[in-house]
RNA sequence: GCGGGUGUAGUUCAAUGGUAGAACGGCAGCUUCCCAAGCUGCAUACGGGGGUUCGAUUCCCCUCACCCGCUCCA
């Protein structure tokens, strides 16, 4: 019926979020900055009341789990220790004919014979006097790596490929040599073609701490929150009197500088996190305290921690944890996926991870991931600082004191075994005994589970699955679409609008201000006289707004006084109406919207 | 970082080498008005910089941002 292209979802998202005041460009009035957003009115109170759930549900409402609000500028060690200094600095190279990008300490070595040239000059001669001889002076010099068993010529078809690209028609290869090299990454697989030099990528943003920008004072703003729990670890275990299991979460911005911000807010350069480490015993611990270690299988009761639980159940405790979390603010299973790495995807010390995808218009993204580190993190940071990062636990020490010599043989030949079986990572034997005897002693680095959000894309995630268009006949019988942000109610920015049917009757405004003013001390509130009543509920339908209440004559008692001091109570997803007193308001929507 | 595309009111779109027009939205007003009703009025835009030109939103160059594809995403 509609002539005109639909725009693609995504686009009304983005229209929307700046029409009402979700999600802004940053620095939009001098051109934006990429990677960067801002958050309008209805978009600040959306992604408080985001992390406000989260804080609630992973800390207060536990008593396991203990907040920390840590600095973004920390010690530039921590980075080194915890290898972002080394990872997130990634040498990157670029084929030269088809500007493929590398990471150049990836690229596999290559040996053969390389063919060089000088550069090139032009053979038309209707290119050559169009162009002159500046043609020459810009011609580069080139090398492409033949491969074993290809004719030379390939190699010059290479060459020439490089020169046309740089404007020359029938470029004439001059000066070629030959040489040999071994293992060489400077070459394209793919084609032979010569990468540009290796260029660093730091995916840190740096700074300086002081005012002269020493070298020596270089900082780092932080890539994720996590290691501030690790580095405060110890504090924390000093000061909460929280013994393990328990957890650290923490909400807070950290800063990548992505290559390319992409989609919106959902890859940006600055961030929000929400984490949470969640410290365990290691499983040799539980086994010698209970006996064995409870198996995770199918259909496993993951309600209530247990004391034989392992790394493995309680990641999947904290998996279902955190799509109960995703379910309670409107997230079901409709829209989530999740994605189980593979042995092939984890990095050497993760035993699992788990994403928790979202559907996202521009594709199945990443909302959270759920990994089980073992003792990677700890154990880096007690190497790197010296200071010890392990616990004493009574229970476990009298646990293995009760064992006899050959079970705790036993297990060191097991620890042993299972050390050397591994292609990578595997330690020097005498640390495995260090460990084991450490252990045997009470003594132990926590093991981790580390359920890591991304606050914004949860933002986005919850804009993009309330996104609702309904379609309507208006009464000139002509069809438009509404759009309706269906939140839930507790994430919802505001709660309720509380709308006079008429704003030019004194009585109607007077009740209705005092009706927003009992609401809003307990739930954000939003007054609206303007236009029509229809239009005011379109309004907060696009705002997402839950509820409206609106004041009329009846409430003012003109209908007799049955009707008097009472409201009408409109619910945003289906439309429907009913009548309560002024009274019941808060009674109702309270639980509803908390 | 590479390649392609796009930048005009808040939004979605038009037109034009002679200084920009609409729809919706917004604001103000009228209206016993419950789902963007109606009527009246008002405000608001050529992403930024440079060049060509008597004159540039329009042509050219640079830049910035956004979208798509690569690349990247410890």
């Amino acid at each position: 019926m509609s002539q005109t292209k639909e725009p693609p979802l995504m686009e009304k998202i983005v229209s929307l979020c700046k029409r009402r005041g979700f999600i802004f460009q940053s620095s939009e009035i001098y051109g934006g900055i990429n990677g960067f957003w801002d958050y309008g009115p209805l978009g600040a109170e959306l992604k408080r009341n985001l992390r406000e759930t989260w804080w609630r549900t992973m800390t207060r409402q536990r008593e396991d789990v203990v907040g920390l609000d840590a600095t973004i500028i920390m010690h530039p060690a921590i980075w080194k220790a915890s290898g972002h200094v080394d990872t997130f600095s990634d040498p990157m190279s670029d084929c030269l004919v088809t500007k493929k990008r590398f990471r150049s300490d990836h690229v596999d070595p290559q040996s053969g014979v390389v063919y060089s040239w000088t550069g090139a000059q032009e053979q038309d001669e209707a290119a050559r006097a169009n162009i002159g001889l500046a043609m020459e002076a810009l011609a580069d010099s080139f090398s492409v790596l033949l491969s074993p068993g290809k004719p030379p010529e390939s190699a010059r078809k290479v060459a020439i490929q490089f020169y046309q690209q740089r404007g020359f028609k029938t470029p004439e290869l001059l000066g070629e040599t030959t040489a040999k090299v071994e293992n060489s990454r400077a070459f394209n697989p793919e084609n032979g073609a010569q990468l540009t030099e290796p260029k660093p990528f730091n995916l840190m943003f740096h700074t300086f701490v002081g005012a002269t920008a020493n070298p020596d004072d270089k900082a780092y703003l932080r890539p994720e929150t996590a290691q501030a729990i690790f580095a405060q670890f110890k504090n924390v275990v000093d000061s909460s009197r929280q013994k393990v299991p328990f957890g650290i979460c923490q909400i807070g911005k950290a800063f990548r500088n992505e290559v390319t911000p992409r989609n919106f807010t959902f890859r940006s350069r600055e961030f929000e996190q929400m984490e949470l480490e969640f410290f365990i015993k290691p499983d040799e611990a539980i086994e010698a305290v209970c006996g064995s270690v409870v198996p995770w299988s199918e259909g496993a009761d993951l309600s209530v921690p247990q004391d034989n639980w392992g790394w493995e159940m309680w990641h999947r405790y904290w998996v279902k944890e955190r799509t109960d979390y995703y379910a309670g603010i409107g997230l079901g299973a409709d829209v989530l996926d999740y994605y189980w790495q593979g042995p092939e995807d984890l990095a050497h010390y993760a035993r699992a991870c788990v994403d928790i995808l979202f559907k996202f218009p521009f594709g199945t993204e990443e909302l959270e991931g759920i990994a089980a580190r073992g003792d990677f993190d700890l154990s880096a940071h007690q190497n790197a600082s010296g200071k010890p990062q392990d616990v004493f636990d009574e229970e476990v020490k009298n646990a293995f004191a009760k064992l006899t010599d050959a079970q705790r043989a036993a297990l060191v030949a097991r620890k042993q075994a299972e050390n050397s079986a591994k292609a990578k990572g595997a330690l020097p034997e005498a640390k495995i005994t260090e460990w084991c005897e450490r252990l045997f002693k009470g003594f132990y680095v926590p093991h981790v589970i580390e359920p890591s959000a991304g606050l914004d894309r949860l933002a986005l995630a919850v804009i993009a699955a309330a996104f609702t268009e309904v379609e309507k006949t208006d009464a000139k019988g002509a069809k438009e679409t509404l759009t309706v942000m269906k939140f839930h109610p507790r994430i919802a920015p505001v709660k309720v609008g509380v709308f006079p049917l008429l704003k030019n009757k004194p009585e109607l405004v007077a009740k209705a201000r005092e009706v927003y003013e009992l609401l809003r001390r307990h739930m954000t509130a939003f007054y609206d006289e303007g236009g029509s009543i229809g239009k005011r509920y379109a309004r907060q339908d696009e705002a997402g707004t839950p509820f409206c209440v609106t004041i009329d004559f009846d409430t003012l008692g003109e209908k007799g006084p049955e009707l008097k001091d009472t409201v009408t109570l409109r619910q945003r997803d289906d439309g429907s109406q009913e009548r309560l007193s002024i009274s019941e308001l808060l009674g109702r929507l309270l639980p509803l919207v908390s």
